[in-house]
DNA sequence: CCGGTACGATACGGATCGTTCCGTATCGAA
DNA sequence: TTCGATACGGAACGATCCGTATCGTACCGG
């Protein structure tokens, strides 16, 4: 969005450019997506219209990177302990993301809109989706060579399962995605966990 | 909808009840979510749009008739062989009518409505999802009974691990449920297919 | 000082939703 | 046959939203 960092003329506010994300994050964290017109973003920013469609394509686009700026800094993978102990913390931390309504009311909105927003589909897919699943699967694969014995399950596969539960619970059945129960679908794929204190 | 019968004056016609959800259904097909406008409905199916509010109460309301009347008849689950085999196959039933676009697009644009409409993601998840999860459930039950040596993995979690990857890759990732990988997906989590040709 | 761009403010066209009003049509009951 | 009650198609309405356009003004480098 900001690859020429010198053009001609008055250059754009920055300030503008983060009351806007934040704006938008604000309004759809606190009155959902039916509360999400540009209008209100650019009235809660404080910002003319003009200013945000000057910067993004449209209301989905600006969603998009509130949402991505907001949650990427939040799912960083774990970096210490075992191969195992990584990957289950990396679906803990995305369960616990998304078990925070500011976080999950923004992505289910940007999936809901993906669905007949073909753009939009592929950017969340590169943006978010992609990330993830490269992250776990870096980590499946040294799982795998410290257990070789364990059962050589496709990784993409067990990708499709783990976070195809959580988003499962997430988009349609409403289901807590709570420690626990995030545990008990760890374990029904990969074995009991052996840190089971 | 329909629960009374007998009401006085001018009975309902039941020919534009059936014309309303079927121009439901053919707009959502071809246009999608955002073609689908109620004037869209009124005109496509020869009634007026007064007609449709006074059946409906919005929008989604229409859309969730047409949706379940439309699946419901193709999901009955299968009747003969072993307990294992009829689960499958009951995914596999799943998969396929969501494969194809008549049925996926209705489904998604339903859940992503449901994303900011409470009553209509209840009566999503009555009418549609619970249904299929009961149904699974008995099936599972019967197949915990013939191998009881097999690994005991709570239903529940099993239902969300195999559906929840189904609709991840219908919502989100945007992958072919062909047969074939419909396949992996549950030999990953039941063993492989002992009918395996 | 000047061209170029961003800015806020405001207005607009087009579309949609859901509601409301007509006059007419069709039912059961009196 | 008459009458109340309801449904019907047609039409219009207010409200909302999106994305675009047009103001005059503010800020940048040359």
């Amino acid at each position: 969005m900001r690859e020429q960092e010198q053009r001609p003329g008055r250059p754009r506010s920055e300030r503008a450019h983060r009351a806007i994300l934040q704006a938008a994050r604000a309004l759809l964290t606190d009155e959902g997506l039916p509360g999400l017109s540009v209008d209100a973003i650019a009235a809660h920013a404080g910002v003319s219209k003009n200013t945000i469609y000057r910067r993004w394509p449209n209301k989905a686009a600006v969603l998009m990177d509130a949402f991505t700026e907001a949650t990427s800094a939040k799912l960083e993978p774990p970096r210490e302990g075992t191969a195992l102990m990584r990957f289950r913390g990396q679906v803990h931390r995305v369960a616990q993301l998304m078990s925070e309504p500011a976080a999950r009311r923004p992505f289910v909105a940007l999936v809901a809109a993906s669905q007949h927003d073909p753009e939009l589909a592929t950017a969340l897919r590169e943006r978010f989706v992609a990330t993830r699943r490269a992250v776990a699967m870096g980590i499946i694969k040294e799982v795998q060579q410290e257990h070789p014995t364990a059962s050589p399950m496709d990784p993409d596969v067990l990708i499709d399962l783990v976070y195809g539960a959580l988003y499962y619970r997430l988009l349609i059945t409403g289901q807590d995605l709570d420690a626990a129960s995030v545990d008990k679908l760890l374990d029904a794929v990969l074995g009991p966990n052996p840190e089971n204190t």
